[in-house]
DNA sequence: CATTGATATGAATCCTACG
DNA sequence: ACGTAGGATTCATATCAAT
């Protein structure tokens, strides 16, 4: 239930859609109304707990987070902090929304842990193995090469949105897995200012941004970041036609983030518009009976045109054992598979052609359409 | 403080050395002594979610799985469980001891918050990157293609035991990452039975124990696994002469695992024995010089054979700028360094032949044992 | 222009034995 | 326990100058 008089103080989102909010995370969260935010992908200060200065070998300084935004006096100060904004980004999200965190094993382990408490629901963890990473200089450790985002959905009864075959397709025809070789921010893509030194210093790269938005989101969904930074997000966000909101509390963040995502061009395909997710057309068999592109009785054959078959007038077939089944519990019966796509296997013989089921839907459905 | 009649139910370590301890992980692990384990490796049930229904970690059902109360209730079931079983293992480390956890994303979150408020400290997080991971069969998931291990000391203060140099060794000279990419286990080393049935259903790969155990144990170290399994981990300690004891509920893997570790070899080496991390001697230049190693005034030299300062009685150097340094300074300043190693830098001048100061350590070490 | 080599740098819980 | 002196320690990539 959501109070009338908050609700007021609820700011629309088409009024902060592609613009970055300057505020303190929380405070800005409250103001998004329930409901409203399709993914979410969260870069919070990891906590790193870290002593003194770190140098190289020849002498020099290693530069690392030494920012004010990491300082937190303990865990229980650090947890309640990610309490807050996570219950907000919680309320936000669509039903079947969905979040990325990531972390390193400073911070990880206590967002993880939070979350599920909070009903959040595990979709998977993905591994960010660093092609480059930064090296353990005093040669104490196992150099510490990756991170860790987990995605989760907005509760466990969310039906999520994962773009699986176009993910599939980019990565050679294989299934996606959870571990994402991928470089660290550098090069031209860094940004930095008039003296050459990094603006942000944990600025994202973009390929990290492509591929979790391009696995969770479709095309015009609204995509939040509330530790917005550099707004790697809305770059991104902007590149394949997503909507983003950033919420960010330092100026100088604001003002790179505008500048850069100014310059971004929208260059959405096939690809980031999800042509390959597309399912085919339901049809129910009786449908093309009754439009006379099945016929009762007629025959249906296997991929290797042999009889195997006969359709009956409520679009279940028998064979010889003349038991009633569905065209796919009868194609996994010739298998002999628990499970099997009818559509894919049965052909009907029209004159010397034969024509597999699948092309009749698609025929029915044009046809419907055309009409 | 250890409270003496519960001491007085304490097991010997040495009674159970090299040996499976039948019985509950929690009730056995309250008989072993305090600060008395060098390394624990535990593997735990994982409360893996099957089917659409929660599972208690002991493999019944959860009832009202629904129910964000019950969902809850579960975790905390699950909590507790490992508050118990860690508290223990915390305990009966040594002060410098360490343990390395391991976890997919359905648990592994949990372990690594218990045991951060607990006051182990983690020392790396370590990723298993499957070579060959079981696909996501649905297609509806990224393929889970990883586990993540912890490896944690018992406390910030302990000082850790790493084979830096031996690791780097085994990588080709490079130093060692936090990403592993290890094969499943499977073929010959995969447990079956008569049936041909996989005997235990997350049988590890000896080559990730391997890996493990070797980063963190010196010959002879203790190490134990509270969930011992088919023996993973007692058969690379034995292969690599390190002790272990097993603790294990069930009959058919203490069976297994029995007959699965007599069968094993010892193949300590010389790398398993840890020669790549030994230090150089500590010798003070003044002990070189009390000796006749090195005389006082005597000239040292560049390695590029050039003239660059001199001794003085208390093992300082000058040069013309007449201020003492350490050799390490020196060489330091010469290089234009902020810090570099002295020993491996200086040469005197004996007859025609230039000696390293470091060969000369080394000949003080072998008179004084010889002597 | 292509190639080589020197230099710079990136989310970091980054030393340890001895007195 | 704590301070101090001794001395051990990095990899992949990008940039830029030099050849």
């Amino acid at each position: 239930m959501t109070n009338s008089f908050l609700e007021q103080e609820k700011i629309s989102i088409n009024r902060i859609l592609n613009t970055i909010v300057k505020g303190d995370c929380i405070d800005v969260l409250q103001k998004i109304p329930d409901n409203t935010i399709d993914f979410i992908f969260a870069d919070p200060p990891y906590f790193m707990q870290t002593e003194g200065d770190l140098m190289r070998f020849e002498g020099t300084k290693f530069n690392g987070v030494d920012d004010e935004w990491d300082k937190f006096s303990s865990f229980s100060e650090y947890d309640a902090f990610c309490v807050s904004w996570l219950r907000e980004c919680q309320r936000v999200l669509k039903a079947n929304g969905s979040i990325c965190v990531i972390g390193s094993f400073q911070n990880i382990y206590r967002l993880g842990y939070i979350m599920q408490n909070l009903g959040f629901w595990i979709i998977n963890d993905i591994i960010w193995h660093k092609n480059n990473p930064v090296p353990n200089f005093a040669g104490t450790r196992l150099c510490n090469a990756h991170e860790t985002l987990i995605w989760f959905s907005k509760n466990k009864k969310s039906k999520v949105n994962f773009n699986y075959k176009t993910m599939k397709y980019l990565n050679g025809d294989k299934q996606e897995k959870s571990v994402w070789n991928l470089p660290i921010c550098n090069g031209s893509e860094r940004l930095k200012d008039k003296e050459g030194l990094k603006i942000h210093s944990t600025q994202k790269p973009e390929s990290l941004l492509y591929k979790i938005i391009l696995s969770a989101t479709k095309p015009n969904d609204i995509v939040l970041d509330p530790f917005f930074g550099t707004g790697t997000t809305g770059a991104v966000a902007k590149r394949i036609g997503r909507n983003y909101i950033g919420i960010e509390r330092e100026d100088k963040y604001i003002v790179a983030a505008k500048e850069r995502i100014r310059q971004i061009l929208d260059e959405s395909n096939d690809i980031t518009d999800l042509s390959l997710e597309v399912r085919p057309p339901k049809v129910p068999i009786k449908k093309l009976i009754d439009t006379g592109y099945l016929i009762t009785g007629m025959a249906l054959y296997s991929p290797q045109k042999e009889y195997k078959c006969s359709l009956l007038s409520n679009g279940q077939v028998i064979d010889k054992e003349k038991k009633p089944l569905s065209i796919h519990k009868m194609s996994a019966k010739i298998l002999n598979k628990s499970n099997h796509n009818g559509w894919s296997y049965f052909y009907i013989k029209r004159g010397e052609r034969f024509i597999l089921l699948d092309e009749l839907r698609y025929n029915y459905i044009q046809e419907q359409n055309e009409g």
